[in-house]
DNA sequence: TTGTACGCGTTATCAC
DNA sequence: GTGATAACGCGTACAA
């Protein structure tokens, strides 16, 4: 018998004595239609044959891949990979598969993997936006592959976005420091004309600043790969300013939230006179200083969100709905970075503290 | 005229009053074949029709995917993303794109991954295991199907493998903690028996310590998932001995390093008269206490490798070939977290010192 | 230079 | 229950 490497169904099916046929709905899940013998002959001819199912082909006749695309703008940015775990968890219990592309926060990348991705033909595109994927979207995508948004909104595309509370979170980040004492705010975040996340979170530090006049705040927005002196300037005046106001740093993310503590600890600056707090809990955050406060996204949430929503436009009653925008609440999880006074025990643990009721703040 | 959602090659065709042929020839790049005059009507044909490509529909004939498969151990390890990311550029080099599929460290989830990958035949697999891959391999893959493992070997495989130099690593590290005058060292490693690069680190540092009998030395095989007392424990009584040698604690890779500088902190314990060194360097290491000092994988590196030595095997020569075996040197960055002299500037960097001639320490 | 015809591995639609 | 047969979208000998 010459074994072909890779065998097909049509060679099962000669081997067992049977049909085509019989064989693909053996194979579809269809066995209790089919008699106990030719069962049994049809295993055993799979097995001796090494016959491995193509789903490629399969994809061709009925159009389903069972394939998720997903477009991380930073694969190195832990936030990302969290996301993408809970994703891929979600996948599994549907019996997808994530075919994961990182486009470095490259416009022309992420066009790129956006045509790959149509290509492969995914049913379905988890999108966390480098540049405007709308164009390309529209241009390489089928109409009716539902598309979801991460973290970053797109204007004039119909589809779900799913991602942290913004309003939400700053006003958490806000309340948390107001009842340290804190009446100083210098806020820093990347450009935010790069991700509506950023502008979002942006847009409520300032709103929250407008209705604390005891507050003086002021915002700084930096690119990160090529920072100049902006940060450190900016940096610098802060913690040496002559207002007796407590004054805290608030970061827009974790990358932010690692430059500045960089920057804070080769100035020498001791963590909680001068307050230190982030969005994007990270490992480490525990590790530097007295701890930094942090306020953490629920991504395994995010992810598994993202693939329900896929999910449930694979329906033709789900197609049909509105987008939808979900905004699920972080956790604030307070350090040391964030605590005036040094006199507490910096080992204490803060993780079941809760913030009530934080709207009304 | 109906405009169907996903137009084919042959739409094209009719569209443009040519034949599929044409079109495919002009879609596979050998529009010199064609006559301008074809070469527009097709081209304008495309973008009035919208057509978009199938790769499934062209795998199916050619065997060819352009699809790589990576299996990864755990996709939350920082070391996962970055040699990812390596990997990935290196695809996009190629014309490839990755399948990338995360296995928890669980030996389930990554066979049927396996089976995954085979069935949609990507043209070769990267496979960080996370426990036996080579049954599976045997049972689902194209025995054709080129294979590279990272950082882990498995047995009986005909495969490559990158990886760290891993003697060379803890020889560079065992020379750096000699030359900062310690003579007590603590080897905190994950469990030995699941990785065979944690099983040659742990060896060389036995031999390490066996060559210089000056040294005192223990080592610590620990889960972190569930930790239970040995760590603390053994962490304890490290820091407390009456030794007055010097001791340094090396951590096997960057989980260990932070779960050991996780209970150092806690413990109150001062970096560097206490030494602590760690494999794979990470975001925060710069950040804690006076830096950690850590040997860096050429991570971007082992990505990129694992996909040459792919595309390698795709051609006949190269499937030829036996296995190899590719060992990258890692760099040492040295920081405060191993200088027992506390009075030196806590800011010098380090980064741009060499570490000549190890092998021969 | 261009077109015809077939095969890739699978599922769906019939008919028996 | 079971089996022919026709798609699915594309590449490619081969013929013209």
């Amino acid at each position: 018998m010459t074994r072909s490497p890779t065998p097909t169904i049509l060679e099962v099916a000669r081997e067992a004595g049977v049909s085509k046929t019989s064989v693909s709905r053996y194979l579809g899940g269809e066995r209790d239609r089919l008699s106990p013998s030719m069962q049994t002959r049809i295993a055993t001819a799979i097995t001796s044959l090494g016959y491995r199912p193509n789903w490629m082909a399969r994809g061709l006749k009925g159009g389903q891949s069972r394939l998720l695309g997903m477009l991380v703008a930073d694969i190195r940015n832990p936030f990302s990979t969290a996301v993408l775990h809970g994703a891929e968890q979600a996948c599994r219990a549907h019996g997808l598969s994530l075919l994961v592309c990182n486009t470095d926060n490259d416009a022309v990348l992420e066009r790129r993997h956006l045509e790959m991705l149509a290509a492969y033909r995914v049913e379905g595109m988890i999108i966390n936006a480098a540049g405007d994927p709308g164009p390309a979207l529209r241009r390489f995508a089928d109409p009716r592959t539902p598309v979801v948004l991460l973290d970053r909104q797109v204007s004039d595309l119909d589809a779900d976005i799913v991602g942290l509370d913004n309003a939400l979170a700053i006003d958490q980040a806000f309340a948390h420091l107001h009842a340290q004492g804190y009446r100083r705010l210098l806020y820093v975040s990347e450009p935010v004309t790069e991700a509506s996340s950023r502008q979002a979170r942006l847009a409520r530090v300032e709103a929250c600043l407008a209705r604390h006049p005891e507050w003086r705040g002021e915002t700084l927005g930096v690119a990160l790969e090529a920072p100049g002196d902006a940060l450190a300037t900016k940096l610098r005046r802060f913690v040496d300013s002559r207002d007796p106001a407590p004054g805290a740093i608030l970061c827009a993310n974790g990358q932010v939230t690692l430059a500045v503590a960089q920057w804070l600890r080769e100035a020498g600056v001791t963590l909680g006179p001068v307050g230190l707090m982030g969005i994007d809990e990270l490992d480490w955050c525990a590790l530097v200083g007295p701890g930094i406060t942090t306020l953490a996204q629920p991504t395994a949430t995010l992810g598994a969100s993202a693939v329900d929503c896929l999910v449930t436009r694979f329906s033709p009653e789900g197609r049909q709905r509105p987008p939808r925008r979900l905004d699920y609440a972080g956790t604030l999880i307070p350090r040391g970075s964030t605590r005036r006074d040094s006199a507490a025990a910096p080992t204490t643990d803060f993780r079941s503290l809760s913030c009530p009721s934080l709207r009304t703040f």
